[in-house]
DNA sequence: CTACCGATATTCT
DNA sequence: GAATATCGGTAGA
């Protein structure tokens, strides 16, 4: 069990080095939990600390990217270190960070948060929700940081940008970091590619997809 | 807790 | 037309 303390601690902010999000998008996706994304869109700061990821890749029939570059899904082609937010299901945003080198088209996605700055902003954002459910789910996390299409394809690294993930100086031990399979997916579900912290209250329950194969 | 369902836009067949 | 990397509601165990 993670203690909730050291979720919600927090040190001073280091920008990350690119070199680890060059990594294979399964190794990424786990680097990126306990890293901090805050956002300053609109008249608000919220900072959420990831504790649930899944990675795509381009030879993945569950990935946008394993069809071809596309205009939407350019992001996750470029360098890694930028955004990659999708549209779904009519109503929904969801975050992903491109990982793997330029050219490959591979992202990690953020799938749930605790958030650790601004929960007066996000609770406006989604009116009704408690506290634990702020950014507990893909769509969730983005609607509490205001994050929609036009924010696709920012650099994520730069310190000066609304968007920005970081080190603030807490790592998860590598004895709480659990791996199983992908939520909603229907093609590739039995890959264990879903990242999260054990015992963490913030992380999304596991949906299956109902027509799940392979 | 699990299961189902409807809302809804973009992309693919 | 059909499918979808989802969510929030309701119903039931």
């Amino acid at each position: 069990m993670t203690d909730r303390p050291s979720l919600r601690a927090r040190g001073q902010l280091r920008p990350l080095d690119r070199s680890i999000l060059l990594a294979e998008a399964p190794a990424a996706a786990e680097r990126v939990l306990g890293l901090v994304l805050t956002s300053s869109i609109g008249d608000a700061t919220v900072s959420v600390r990831i504790v649930e990821t899944e990675a795509y890749r381009q030879d993945d029939p569950a990935s946008h990217s394993s069809r071809g570059r596309t205009p939407t899904t350019e992001p996750m082609f470029g360098p890694p270190g930028f955004s990659y937010v999708y549209f779904t299901y009519g109503m929904h945003h969801c975050m992903n960070v491109s990982c793997e080198p330029d050219g490959i088209g591979a992202a990690v996605l953020l799938r749930a948060g605790v958030v650790v700055e601004g929960v007066e902003a996000a609770q406006v954002r989604r009116p009704g929700s408690p506290q634990r459910d702020l950014a507990r789910g893909p769509a969730r996390l983005a609607a509490a940081l205001a994050i929609e299409r036009s924010w696709s394809g920012r650099d994520l690294l730069d310190p000066a940008g609304a968007l920005r993930l970081a080190d603030d100086g807490w790592r998860p031990g590598a004895d709480t970091i659990v791996a199983g399979p992908r939520t909603g997916v229907r093609h590739g579900s039995r890959t264990p590619w879903r990242f999260w912290l054990d015992g963490v209250a913030e992380v999304s329950p596991h949906r299956r997809h109902a027509k799940a194969q392979r």
